[in-house]
DNA sequence: CGATAATTTGACCGAATGGTAAATTACAAC
DNA sequence: GTTGTAATTTACCATTCGGTCAAATTATCG
């Protein structure tokens, strides 16, 4: 994939390899901040610091871009629940999984609104991703939580939607950083805030998911 | 406001009262979908049934429309958290937050992602709103929560990231319905899901608010 | 009714948009 | 260095975009 417009050659050169990815880094800043359908060509050319047919010959349209793009994030993002342990101590893993998505939405805030944006409008370019791969890790690690609780070590809920909390409260920090600073004031402007955010979050799940008597 | 293109009558018809009724029903429907940049004028003529210089008479710009739409929803939007009442019993006053919150968002998804597609991409057009108004509402309720937890009617917290918390869990289910549906499949595709949302969200809150000895 | 103001429309404009064609330049292998 | 291919640019095109204008149509009110 990401074949240049004469589809003729595998890749080779190193120039491709750094254009492509130039070119990436550009369609993630601009993808991210506008939605697929305000983003522009020319304005992702610009980032990218190259000209627009020029950037045309490596993709060859604004779909194959964001195509590109999603597949090579989806990924990644997905690694905290994939990292997400049946064998680990319950309370410690959900730790864990905070933790780590909170360091995604701090490290990768572009990313995060990629799909963000991508899901809130509708998700038109990934419904088959969600449907599949997506469902089925979703899925396979409900299954451990649900029987984490059959098994009286965390308190009984419904796994799914414990899943979605995780995930909104984590990327809330990163999908709404304009607003959490804004009400934050600038006073709290330093990246303090995800230490916060990670022992309030902590906390809460895992009181939460206590049993008591 | 929304004066008509001869600036010269004060509101007079219900045909005006009625069409910008028409045309903010359908910015709403578009706005809410692609965000600003990705949304069009046509389209917005399209859904709400009418010429595009006719909209326009009545808007004189995207930018009026997006506006207008803006300032009628706020407003709605930051009514449970006003209700928040520091006279009531804690655990109940969030309880009743989370379920008003949810509510809005199974009720009124479109309004909420307006806000999401807006903040998401960096809140350009609301910048003042979020740093005035919603800071100042915010701050006062997290002023409450304080002196809840200080009077030891509920756990020690940050105030802050907790009412980030139940905004970010409850809008989930309308800024991502198409994920949560996704994972949830179409066996579970009934109005169901705020249901079970609910019990998860108020029972993980008020248990993870809760004192324990 | 008639007049006056409010509303609606079709035609249009300049700029931006996604994308193309062809010609030119850089580059690697021999 | 020659040669073939990869990379880049200039000029361009059709469509869509936000928005205007003048004319036509419709509502309102005395």
């Amino acid at each position: 994939m990401a074949i240049p417009r004469a589809a003729k050659t595998q890749r080779r050169t190193r120039i491709q390899e750094e254009k492509e990815e130039q070119i990436l880094e550009a369609a993630l800043e601009v993808f991210s901040q506008h939605g697929f359908r305000g983003a522009t060509i020319d304005q992702i050319a610009d980032v990218a610091g190259m000209s627009k047919p020029n950037l045309l010959y490596y993709f060859r349209t604004k779909d194959a871009m964001h195509r590109a793009l999603i597949d090579r994030v989806l990924d990644t993002w997905l690694d905290p629940l994939r990292a997400f342990d049946a064998n680990g101590h319950p309370h410690q893993e959900i730790r864990s999984y905070i933790r780590r998505k909170l360091e995604l939405a701090r490290d990768f805030p572009r990313e995060s609104r990629l799909f963000a944006n991508e899901v809130l409008q509708g998700a038109p370019h990934i419904e088959d991703e969600l449907k599949g791969p997506l469902k089925s890790l979703v899925d396979e690690k409900a299954e451990v939580i649900r029987a984490w609780a059959d098994s009286g070590k965390i308190a009984k809920c419904d796994p799914y939607h414990l899943i979605f909390a995780i995930w909104s409260t984590t990327q809330h920090y990163a999908d709404f950083d304009v607003q959490v600073r804004a009400v934050l004031g600038q006073d709290q402007a330093g990246e303090g805030r995800f230490e916060d955010a990670a022992r309030f979050l902590e906390s809460m799940f895992v009181k939460g998911l206590e049993i008591h008597e």
